[in-house]
DNA sequence: TGTTAAAATGTGCTCGTGCACACAAAAAAA
DNA sequence: TTTTTTTGTGTGCACGAGCACATTTTAACA
């Protein structure tokens, strides 16, 4: 059992004061080079670890840290987040940490704008955010940075030096996933990728998670699978989709980019009557509905509240243990099927 | 933003001294109940939480915590843990803690038993065990209970009062997953479960696993799959699984309930030329291997690694935030193809 | 050699909690 | 009424790091 130094013991052992020791640890100067040997000629000897928990007793300061996130009310898929915000405030409630959320509508840049501003007023030391629109939150972003805000992000990764954190999956690697588990239920045959294109533009996102997609197939012979994209907006989205459908009376699968994928379930389930193989996104209750029915065949999980849940805590535990924060955090792709949906939704 | 109260500011608002509001706090009696009614009044109003930060502070006493769990050199399916370990060692360094790992043979009881003595010499606090055997882990239990150590259980459920903690799988689901997925595979056929018996008897694990795979087909129709079960004992292993593939030659799937789907694997793509649907445990270099050339279809992760975390960090967090320990963790069911396995094992 | 500035070193307080101990007040016994 | 016991209340220190400030030592220069 090793012992724990206190900066006392050092002192001790190099026999000079604590005020010294800690003049050496801080690298403040004012040290004469004798002290300075003695000093590191102990430190070199044993292992030192500051108690972090002594060090946080003395800071008044309350770190404050504002999410700007889309509201759930507009999209269940961000309800997550908000439970894994309150799990890593309840787990440093010891510490001097003020973690606020603000919600902006995902289907208006206008909103973020505005909650944008509310949430400089509250001054902060950090931003978690998830940066659904590309310009704008790039903006926001570098203003945060000039003004010496860290800002991390979670869900979309967005390329900026003045990013010190992202959270999230490697989307491309998603789409391959997705297509192993369409190659495993199919061997071959016709399979459609469908982007069901939200209000807010999450191309990047869809992009590159049929790149995966795509590259999975292309490493397999040829002739096997034919591989077909279909773009949908939501207005008059199911006749549409319909008509790709009668366009297409031979496919076997479906790859759904987006959380919508009880939407196109709806309608396949309604209109064909064989079974279409059908790999979706997200632990929402309309896909896990679909899933239950066996119309879904697996979701794959974005882990929401693992990611708002990291993005928070890596903030959290730089500010008060002085750790550095990851640059990039890529999330395990979960592969969900009926069987142990449950597990994953606690 | 609300205000963090601390003892002193509870005094000061009840008009008593901090002695006073530590002796009510802490129910030590000694306290008149006009005081009593004052303070009371107070933390009525507010909301305190104590600093755990500087209640560790004092707290001089080392927490010693041992770990008893399977050479990894016996058996590479428990070299996780060991970093599950590590990784909850560094995350409270600054604690009063130590954590001893203890390792034995899986393939010996004695060898438990020994290194169950040498664990006992080091007066643990707690103890977090691989309980295989059953009859020794149970006794070996109940002496720890009866010297007022904790024991925490991980990998396999043992039914006792006196385990104050369980983190696993639970392996009846995790049956239905395998079959969820050979379902999904295959629609129809014949399906095999084959369980490899180690010298150790892990007989409890298989038998749910098995339960959980049989429960899941007989809600599906009847008729679409036969599920064979297939005992294999060690000694002759490979002329036996030969024999029985020989006997069963419309196999079209095969469930494996141990880690060893690899030893399947090798066998079935030398003597069958024609694909078999085939789901194992664990991430284990052969498996992947075995994964990686499409033998292996689906694996299921028992996530070792995040067991041994859990176990730890509940038992850490109960010593210095005086928090409950969980009585069980029932991690998700991960479910691994090539595309995803990466994202697991770091 | 004396004076002063600069550099080096040491001291002591703070943070919030928990606990030992001292002290005061009331109650009981002498 | 005085002494002893019981009960209630307040004070002060320790824990480890960090930092302001006091003090000592060294260097610089007339």
């Amino acid at each position: 059992m090793e012992k724990i130094y206190t900066i006392k013991d050092i002192a001790e052992l190099a026999k000079v004061s604590k005020g010294t020791v800690d003049r050496v640890l801080h690298k403040r100067g004012k040290v004469s080079q004798v002290a300075l040997d003695k000093v590191n000629a102990v430190l070199d000897e044993i292992d030192y670890h500051p108690n972090l928990i002594a060090r946080n007793l003395k800071n008044t300061k309350i770190y404050r840290i504002c999410v700007l996130l889309p509201d759930p009310k507009n999209d269940t898929y961000w309800q997550p987040c908000t439970e894994g915000i309150i799990a890593a405030k309840n787990e440093f409630k010891a510490f001097n940490i003020s973690v606020e959320n603000f919600l902006f509508n995902p289907n208006s840049t206008s909103s973020f704008l505005e909650m944008n501003e509310v949430l400089l007023k509250r001054s902060p030391d950090a931003v978690l955010l998830v940066p659904l629109f590309y310009k704008e939150a790039l903006s926001a972003i570098e203003n945060y940075n000039s003004l010496g805000i860290i800002s991390s992000t979670f869900n979309n990764q967005l390329q900026s030096s003045a990013i010190k954190s992202f959270v999230g999956q490697d989307l491309f690697q998603s789409g391959r996933v997705a297509a192993r588990l369409l190659d495993l239920l199919l061997k071959k045959g016709t399979i459609a990728i469908i982007h069901i294109d939200e209000k807010y533009k999450n191309a990047v996102h869809m992009q590159e998670k049929e790149r995966g997609f795509r590259n999975y197939f292309s490493e397999l012979e040829r002739d096997k699978f034919e591989i077909l994209t279909c773009k949908l907006k939501h207005p008059q989205f199911d006749v549409k989709l319909k008509d790709f459908l009668n366009k297409h009376p031979n496919i076997t699968g479906i790859f759904v980019t987006t959380s919508k994928a009880y939407h196109v379930a709806e309608i396949t389930s309604k209109i064909i009557d064989k079974k279409i193989a059908l790999v979706g996104y997200d632990l929402i209750e309309n896909n896990i509905d679909y899933l239950n029915k066996n119309v879904i065949d697996f979701l794959i999980h974005q882990n929401p509240k693992r990611q708002a849940y990291l993005g928070i805590t890596s903030l959290i535990e730089h500010f008060i243990f002085d750790k550095e924060i990851p640059s990039q955090q890529l999330l395990p792709i979960d592969i969900i099927t009926t069987e142990n949906a449950k597990n994953y939704m606690i």
